[in-house]
This record gives structure tokens, sequence and C-alpha cells, in this order.
DNA sequence: AGGGTAATTGCAACCGGGTTGCATTACAAA
DNA sequence: TTTGTAATGCAACCCGGTTGCAATTACCCT
């Protein structure tokens, strides 16, 4: 993905495009797992944690990307797709694979409703499988 | 609930009971909420934070009781019921409330199957939802 | 282009949950 | 009572996440 395209999905969310939001949004891209804090840290030497951190937290706020916990105790993030709106409707499953250690999305797999006791509300869901990856049992 | 009964739930899992799994137990059944740590320590003064978190993981190993991680970044620990063994059928689904965030089990909503994609294999599933809990939506 | 303002970035330090090593104490078996 | 094992307490550490503040950069207006 180039950099206009990076840019064009960036003000599509509002986000005014800078270098290191261009690096970090390509990298998210392109990641088929999903991504922490410090798995940017150790792709870019130069950008500080601080920086990589306030990046995050504006995609997420911007709904670029969605966080994933998968239990891990590290925070995971992922892009949204473009007409997401983190709304109930629009979360997935998440999968943490316990070979590889990797989080992904399974965008394809939605979220079954739940009945929840008479008086409680539903603002969101989180689901998380854990179990091997297919690319873990083939290997 | 006195300290024959604490003593023989501690035994039927092989726990050696003593003077603070004793009081961790009573606490945790309880409380209607799952417990933190750092509730613990609040609720104990005179314990050490490293022997509660050694009960803690010594109770979840004998599966006495299990962790919810509910995306507070916060581990909280709820007893199981007598028969569990922590698979996937004995799992539940928790709920978090953003109002006074607190943490349930739901224990009569079990966890809906899921249809993964070709090739994963599947150990467990969490799933967290959050909302108002009926309480706080009456207050 | 130049000046002023707001946003972004970098640095350093901090916080809290979780975790571990080691010395001490309690307990149980011989 | 002695001896070995498990439980507890204390201190310190690790790491992810977070914040304050200063330095830099981008942007807008004239």
């Amino acid at each position: 993905m180039n950099n206009r395209e990076l840019d064009k999905k960036l003000s599509l969310r509002k986000i005014k495009p800078t270098a290191v939001r261009e690096l970090v949004l390509k990298v998210l891209t392109e990641e088929k797992k999903a991504v922490s804090l410090s798995d940017l840290e150790h792709k870019f030497d130069y950008a500080d944690k601080s920086t990589l951190y306030r990046t995050l937290k504006t995609f997420e706020e911007k709904k670029l990307i969605h966080s994933i916990d998968d239990g891990s105790g590290t925070l995971k993030y992922a892009v949204c797709h473009d007409s997401c709106e983190c709304n109930p409707n629009d979360l997935h499953v998440h999968f943490y694979c316990t070979r590889c250690k990797q989080t992904f999305c399974l965008n394809e797999v939605s979220i079954p409703t739940v009945n929840l006791p008479v008086g409680f509300s539903l603002e969101s869901v989180t689901m998380v499988v854990k179990g091997v990856c297919s690319n873990c049992r083939k290997g």
C-alpha cells in the first residue's frame, strides 16, 4: 500500500497524516496478525514508545483500528474494515493461537447473540477463541 | 460459610487447608462479584500480596476458582461450581458493568458455539459482555 | 516569506499488576 | 524431638501502559 492510499485511509477517519502515522498504519495493514505496542517498538527502533502509544490511541479513537484483549496480558491492535463503526454488529471473533502465540481477526465469524438476564443492557461483546491456527496445524 | 465447610471445599480440590486459604475462599464465595488480587490485598491488611497471589494461583490450578479477564486490565477470580473442570462446556459468559465497574459470572448463560474456519482447533473460549447490570439500571 | 499558534513527537519518569528469589515460619511424618 | 516439606512474608523486580513537559514540526494568517 502506497503513501497516497495510506493518507486517504487516514483522512477518511479524520486523522492528520504524518510520517509516523503512515508507517504505523502500513505495518498494521500489512500484518496478518494483530500487532502490539511492543511489536511496533521493535519494528521502528527510531520511534518513541509514547509516540507509538499515542498513535495507536488516536487510531482507535477514530475507529481506524480496534484493540483486542486476547488474555495474553498485552493489548493487540488490528485495522477495522472501511465501514466499521465498532458497534456491536461490527464485532467479530478473535482467535489466539496457543502454538505461535499470535492473534488474528476472524472477520468472517461474527459474534453470536447472547441472551442476558432481565435488567441487563448490552454495550459491547468480546469473544476470544483459543486453540491452534490452521497454519500451525499444517506445519 | 463456616470453617468446616470451607475446609471441605478445599480438600475436595486437594488443597491443604490453611488459615489464609480459608479466609480467601470465604471472601471469594461470599462476594457476588469477581474479586481481584488488589481487592484481596485491601480486605486483608495483614496478609502479603505474594501470599494472596500464590493462593489464587493454587486455587486456579486446582480448579477451585477460575480467572476472568474482563478487559479492565486487572484479572478477577470467581469460584467454580462444584463439578466444574474448566472444560469448554463448563464455560459461561461474564458480564462487566461499565457503571459500577464490577464483573459477574452469568452462570446460567453458557457460551454459544462458534464455527471456526477450517483447520482451526478449539481449546477454550472467553466471552465478556459489557453493559449496565440490573442493579445499576434500577438505581 | 515571516510570525504565531496548535499539534505532534521525544524523553524521562512513573504507576500498578503481576511475578520471583530467598529467608523464615508452620506443619507433619518419622 | 528431629527433620524435611510446604506455606508465608518480605523485598525487589519486570513490563505494559500512561503521563508531564520540553522540543520540534506543521499549519494558518497576514
